[in-house]
DNA sequence: CTAGGGTTAG
């Protein structure tokens, strides 16, 4: 039993050779029955037919299709009449009812109001579960959900919950329109009951207004809240304000309204943790001390969270030697390194390319009887991808059944990742069918940006087209980066005119793509002497940038 | 509401 973790030497000789035979690895009978890594057949599968039951006469989805012309992007985006045609099957139920809805949504998107009065013709019953699916597929477009959460709350024997107005409260907030979303959270302290107004809704306006780079706004939110809406001003609130600081990159604010609360809210252990995660994600490491310090003085002590701050902040240097005095200064206090822990060690040593070492860190994991999770496993997976051993990751993803490990959306969305960059565009495609069949694992946004990315590259339009599709199907709704991804793609690959579309669509939904995008695609145009198309385009760039500019902040980098 | 991912560039 080794008495200090040392990382460098971490790896036993004999171990180092076990583990450059990959004998640590599941057995490949494992591999050979898996229903998803199975050999990709050359025919089309059937699901993929599914997909398309619009279009039941495609040929093969996954070549390239360059002849296929792309109708109306509304219809892919954010509605259903894909092709035309009869509907894709349904599995939830009210999906008739959402998709009525989104016909509705998208015939009118111009102001709030007219959405407004564009659904008084459309008959369907309300519920919570309705208002909250559309808000979530409409999530990137507030004048939209909006529009519908004000027609839904004039509609008899339905009232908004709290959790539908907490839903719209934080649309408003992520769309960045503060002024409807303060009018709207003010409109639940009047017309409900009292109570309506929780921390869970101050927490989401907290959220966005940090995100947003309003961190005194933050603050104030905080401080008011109390006086304003009847939310106790407690610990849980200053943990949820700081939390919301320390991860939107203000440290400086956390730390502020911890030296203001000090002597009136009594801080806990995760106050505490909270702010030495702040430093150390600065890189303020001796203020990170001097919080710690002060932690112990308190009835709190330092805990594995507190010192795995510390961790992956000098990993994040590349500074192991710091990292291992930190693993030992915890042993001798009596803390004991976790999965958390163990992750970031491993894949911070995968990512300066010392494999060996980082699937050191897994053996000696499993040495110290600590159990893998999923969030473990994606990065172990990661790592084997990327430093080309593909098929070891896959093995690795088949083995988590056998651990008895559940999948997460983290982990699909790394295999189906891993699964693209190594050209494995079928397999991709049958990983993201396969989350259907998971519990609580429903694709986001992220699942589908690196195939998305993959039909731009390839030129595989229709394969776009159907999974625009499925998205709008899963309730995930596209947003600024995807468009950027989309145009930049698009434009790259020669298909201008679809760029063009998607351009075009992504301004009339008021995400307008940064400058370098818009640029592009005008060059783009320009050397297709597409000059009419070039100046409708530069002029919805300049319409919108003016009235934009005006009321909100430049739109988020991510 | 405490610590872990990845995305983006020719």
């Amino acid at each position: 039993m080794l008495s200090k973790l040392r990382i460098g030497k971490l790896v036993s000789c004999s171990l180092r050779r076990r583990i450059c035979e990959r004998r640590f690895l599941v057995t490949s009978n494992a591999f050979s029955e898996s229903t998803v890594v199975a050999a990709e057949s050359p025919e089309l599968p059937s699901w993929i037919k599914d997909f398309l039951s619009n279009k039941p006469s495609s040929s093969n989805l996954v070549t390239d299709d360059e002849d296929f012309v792309i109708p109306s992007l509304a219809g892919w985006v954010e509605g259903q009449k894909f092709s035309g045609g009869e509907e894709v099957n349904v599995t939830k139920k009210p999906m008739e009812d959402i998709d009525k809805v989104c016909e509705f949504l998208n015939k009118k998107d111009a102001s709030h109001w007219e959405v407004v009065k564009e659904l008084s013709g459309c008959d369907v019953e309300v519920s919570e579960s309705l208002v909250l699916q559309v808000l979530r597929r409409f999530s990137n477009g507030w004048n939209q959900s909006y529009g519908f959460f004000i027609w839904a709350k004039s509609q008899t024997g339905y009232v908004h919950s709290g959790k539908s107005y907490n839903a719209m409260v934080d649309v408003l907030g992520k769309c960045r329109n503060f002024d409807l979303m303060w009018e709207l959270v003010n409109e639940m302290m009047k017309c409900q009951e009292c109570g309506i107004v929780t921390l869970d809704t101050m927490s989401k306006v907290m959220r966005r207004l940090a995100k947003s780079g309003k961190y005194s706004e933050a603050v104030d939110a905080f401080l008011e809240m109390e006086k304003s809406y009847g939310v106790k001003t407690d610990v849980n609130g200053m943990n949820s304000l700081m939390d919301a600081l320390v991860k939107e990159n203000s440290i400086e604010h956390a730390h502020e309204v911890f030296l203001k609360l000090f002597d009136i809210i009594k801080p806990d252990s995760r106050t505490f943790n909270i702010l030495i995660h702040g430093f150390c994600k600065a890189r303020k490491f001796d203020d990170a001390r001097t919080i710690m310090d002060l932690m112990k003085v308190t009835e709190f002590s330092p805990d594995v969270v507190t010192y795995t701050s510390f961790v992956e902040a000098y990993c994040r240097e590349g500074d192991f030697r710091r990292v291992n005095e930190i693993l030992e200064e915890m042993r001798e206090n009596g803390s004991k390194p976790n999965v958390v822990t163990y992750t970031i060690v491993m894949h911070s040593l995968g990512k300066s390319r010392q494999v060996a070492e980082a699937l050191g860190v897994y053996e000696k994991m499993k040495e110290d009887g600590c159990v893998p999770d999923a969030k473990f496993y994606s990065s172990l997976i990661h790592i084997l991808s990327k430093t080309g051993r593909f098929k070891d990751a896959a093995e690795i993803f088949e083995d988590m059944t056998k651990q008895r490990v559940p999948r997460d959306v983290l982990v699909y969305n790394t295999m189906i990742s891993a699964a693209v960059h190594h050209s494995r565009d079928e397999m991709a495609l049958r990983l993201l069918k396969k989350m259907e069949e998971e519990e609580s694992c429903s694709p986001n946004i992220e699942t589908y940006a690196p195939l998305l990315k993959m039909c731009c590259q390839k030129k595989k339009m229709k394969l776009l087209g159907v999974l625009l599709h499925h998205m709008v199907k899963n309730d995930v709704s596209i947003d600024v980066a995807t468009y950027i991804l989309l145009i930049r793609g698009l434009c790259m690959s020669g298909k201008v005119e679809e760029a063009c579309l998607f351009f075009e669509e992504a301004v009339r939904k008021g995400m307008v793509p940064r400058d370098s995008t818009c640029k592009m695609l005008v060059e783009e145009l320009e050397k297709k002497g597409m000059a009419e198309t070039k100046f409708k385009i530069q002029s919805l760039v300049q319409s919108k940038v003016m009235t934009t500019k005006s009321e909100s902040p430049p739109l988020p980098v991510t």
